[in-house]
DNA sequence: GAAAAGAATTGAGTTCGTTCATTTTTGAAG
DNA sequence: CTTCAAAAATGAACGAACTCAATTCTTTTC
């Protein structure tokens, strides 16, 4: 099973991935070239085309990992949400947005986001979508176990409320890579401002 | 002031514009190389490049001019919207989702979308970003128009209404393009659930 | 342990978007 | 009408992503 091949297949996976990602964050995605990551990672441009689809492929298998660890933190919040709807809405996203930029530049995002809707079939781009999907779940069970809780009218429609409030914030955080410029405060600030107006139609009463 | 070389270069201008979204519309924006264009247009490649900064632009000139006439129809629908809060925005949401495919193919969409967010500095994706800010106010102002009317409540935060729901819609019009097979039915079928959801926090009483 | 099969690596070659030094065209001045 | 300067057009050359025929490395078989 973990015979030679498998062994060095692993390790060369991990290369590349620790190359590209290390170089595209210092450097730039745009400003790094295969042939770069290729000598990083000490294998040919041909080999790391056996491991990757193409450069942006590879850019969304790195961008993938983070969402992955996202959707693992946000897991708490959902189990056990503050007892009010704008502020539970605030600890997800706050940790979905927080977590962002640690690993993953602007450009990186913009990069990874515009691949994800130009290249839809790509294999990591598929698994992207997969995750952004599980994200939009996760809100969707927020809004259900708020709803369980008694925090939220248990008459709204909590799949579509869920869905509208994912694509809100998911839209948002799109503005926010647009901008080089823009603070995170910033989109924390607008963001608060739409989910209040929510908030205040899903409270009971 | 219509001296030949304005008249030259808005028939240069226009002849590009007609042979990309011919070529862009029948065979595809990847399938189609600038020198195709060029071609097409009888210019030279070198002046292509003199009038759109690159492929990418040429294309979002192309959409934006599609996204002005969708913000024209617009106007109508809120000077004058339905009674009702879910069937105001389905007349609204109706004309930008029809009007979309008449002239661009789901591929064309898909690359402009990820260009505005890739390369958001471009001249004509700054464009473009404009254009889908001033949809996103039309929202805004047909929720205010329901408002001033007494369809909707008046104590809701319009323009975070507003914004929500555009960016909903605008979200939800991106799974569309980036499927191939889904039908514009199933677009406004889920649209609507979410939609209905919303109006229902949204009317009066 | 040698040999054959098959899996994976390699880098020179191809393609296409983009640039830029040169040439051509236009409009203004005398 | 001629001359000159500025604007615009041109296409050959460049750079980078991606491909593929030839080669090298693993594993299996006898």
């Amino acid at each position: 099973m973990a015979g030679l091949r498998e062994k060095q297949k692993a390790d060369r996976t991990r290369r590349i991935l620790e190359a590209a990602s290390r170089l595209f964050r210092d450097r730039g995605y745009g400003a790094i070239r295969i042939e770069d990551i290729a000598q990083a990672a000490e294998v040919s441009v041909g080999t790391l085309y056996n491991y990757f689809t193409n450069k942006g492929d590879l850019l969304l298998a790195i961008v993938s990992m983070e969402v992955e660890e996202v959707l693992d933190s946000g897991h708490a919040i959902v189990e056990n949400p503050p007892a009010d709807i704008a502020d539970a809405l605030a600890a997800l996203i706050g940790i979905y947005y927080d977590h962002s930029l640690i690993y993953l530049s602007k450009e990186m995002w913009r990069t990874a986001m515009a691949l994800s809707i130009e290249a839809p079939e790509t294999p990591f781009s598929v698994r992207y979508t997969e995750l952004d999907s599980k994200l939009a779940t996760q809100v969707c069970d927020l809004i259900a176990r708020l709803q369980a809780l008694g925090y939220a009218r248990a008459t709204v429609d909590a799949q579509a409320m869920g869905q509208v409030i994912f694509h809100n914030l998911n839209q948002m955080f799109i503005e926010y890579v647009k901008q080089d410029a823009m603070p995170l405060a910033t989109l924390h600030a607008r963001t608060t401002r739409q989910n209040r107006a929510l908030a205040e139609m899903l409270r009971q009463g």
